[in-house]
DNA sequence: CTGAAAGCGCTAACAG
DNA sequence: CTGTTAGCGCTTTCAG
């Protein structure tokens, strides 16, 4: 049993335009029959078909949003903002948790351009090349659908990224002040390279070497058992390291398990670093140093972008690039304030 | 530059009738056409409609997720579950976070109405009376749309739920059986009310009495920071207690940073329980007993039982009751390795 | 096997 | 102010 505008209309005596008219708030009518329309909408609980709809006005108030994982609080988190934000503004969002892999992410987005969806937010860790990333750009273009990314550095589309190099050297180079020169760090594909590259720009800085057999490099997803793995073949390999610095808060917490397990206290024996400020990073025992990443403000910005870019020719868009500044907190785990206690 | 069925059947020299034709993979197409019609498809990079085809095939492959909050490990899990079944069965998620608003729900009900979703899964720990209800079921079944709830108890509706009763008085009597007589409990309206009853029938059975005044019941989300602020209202109540069961694990983190905070440590000086055994609860220190909630059960019986239904007759069907059993994992934070170790 | 044509439910001119 | 009508992009008879 469907119920269409068809019926509304006749329940109401008028036509289907009319029922459309009162829908749509547009050209006035006159009160009383508006009135009769809407009672009819009411008793018959009449939904608009948003498909039909959207078949016309060329928007179906959904936004796509791929992310890489879900068992991340980063990406939850930011998953929440942004869900809550487009609520606000009447869209909709519909999700896919790509596992960072490449056929996934072009997967998702093709069921999403198949949906019409009205603009996607892409966020990833995977790094792109230009050529890989041509078959989503080019599908996107093609369906003028805008895209805006989180991390991942696209010359044609509107990108927000972190400045994780930043915030790396920031995380590393407060571990040199503390005087630590062995210092290791785990990471990995699935974690963005910058912070590798930042932990390496601090040493730069400060006139050290890098000892590459303290970079521990994890094959699968960025998550506790995986840092609880590379800690330990740290730990196996014999080399000399008194700190960690993490890719990520996650792979922190499996790596300062390891290194409890082994014996060790942290930040007493080794002072540990990790990256993104989640939320159990404060909760955490010793509380979790970090380098935070404003989730809130990214989470904005990402749905601001893509709702500038709803009207516009995505083809004349001048892409813009936003750059959000990491913040290192200092709590315990990095030994800071333990040390600070023994000066006094 | 839209690119549609037209195009495609021009560039390949055929009616749409034939395009559509091999996109349905149906009628028997010559295989030559059929060559140059996909030749076009792939040259054009043209990506079907999908809301064109809903109006005919009556089905988005799409459906609509309701969960009450994404900062819960819980719900985050079970989502990336049916997420994950749902893609494999071609279907994407549409997902809408309630913050336990009763108004949040029904508005996002209506949208995924409005987008005819082709089933509603519905997670709520809201307790419903069937006259709050009736506005969603109404709705659902004006609309032909399955509904399959976890843990709301709609007679009209296949719904899923844990057994809560029985996994929360196993909790309560474990920590009865290890000598503990004063057991507060720390839940509220946004946790499943069965988790209190289950405490008070451990105490029944066991012929003791409750204090009601070691019942906190906090009023917003069950947060980390709600969890904190209920337990410190108990430690500031002057009242007597040797245990807390917490009404879910997250609440249960929170009330342990209290206990601690006030000099006492976990289970040494009181002992703690939690519930749904979320992935941080076995990291967490001390490791958190628990009652687990059989995620991956539960995600792929929500995804099966939607399934089912998307053919039928919703008006001939007979709702289906699934239970599922809870199990306690008893870890470190009630004090039971610790007797162990005691009494060897 | 393939094309023509009739809609799906709705919006948007265009008349009245 | 309101009704009629022509599509939106696709699937599905119904003929050829």
């Amino acid at each position: 049993m469907k119920i269409t505008i068809k019926e509304v209309a006749q329940l109401a005596g008028v036509s289907i335009a009319t029922v459309s008219r009162v829908l749509n708030e547009k050209n006035k009518v006159k009160p009383s029959t508006r009135d009769s329309v809407q009672q009819a909408i009411e008793q018959l609980n009449f939904q608009p078909d948003q498909n039909a709809r959207t078949m016309i006005k060329k928007s179906t108030k959904t936004i796509g949003m791929l992310v890489p994982e879900l068992t991340n609080e980063f990406w939850v988190f930011l998953l929440d903002i942004v869900q809550k934000e487009l609520w606000e503004l009447g869209y909709t969002l519909l999700i896919g948790s790509t596992d960072h892999q490449r056929e996934k992410e072009i997967a998702f987005a093709k069921s999403f351009i198949e949906k019409r969806v009205d603009g996607i937010i892409y966020g990833s860790s995977v790094i792109e090349t230009a050529k890989e990333m041509s078959d989503l750009i080019a599908l996107t273009k093609r369906y003028d659908i805008p895209i805006v990314t989180l991390d991942p550095r696209i010359p044609q589309a509107n990108c927000i990224f972190g400045d994780h190099i930043q915030g790396a050297t920031d995380a590393t180079d407060h571990l040199i002040r503390q005087g630590h020169r062995h210092i290791g760090y785990i990471g990995g594909p699935s974690v963005s390279a910058k912070r590798e590259l930042g932990y390496r720009n601090a040493f730069m800085t400060n006139d050290l070497i890098v000892n590459e057999a303290l970079i521990q490099r994890i094959e699968g997803l960025p998550t506790f058992e995986n840092g609880y793995e590379a800690a330990r073949r740290l730990l196996e390999s014999g080399e000399r390291f008194t700190a960690l610095f993490c890719g990520n808060d996650v792979l922190a917490f499996g790596t300062i398990k390891a290194l409890e397990e082994h014996g060790w206290s942290v930040p007493q024996d080794i002072a540990v670093v990790g990256y993104d400020d989640v939320h159990s990073a404060r909760l955490w025992k010793p509380a979790l140093t970090t380098v935070r990443q404003p989730l809130q403000d990214i989470g904005r910005t990402l749905v601001e972008m893509i709702m500038d870019s709803l009207g516009k020719d995505i083809h004349e868009l001048v892409p813009k690039k936003i750059i959000f500044q990491m913040q290192l907190v200092v709590r315990d785990s990095c030994g800071a304030s333990l040390r600070n206690e023994e000066q006094q």
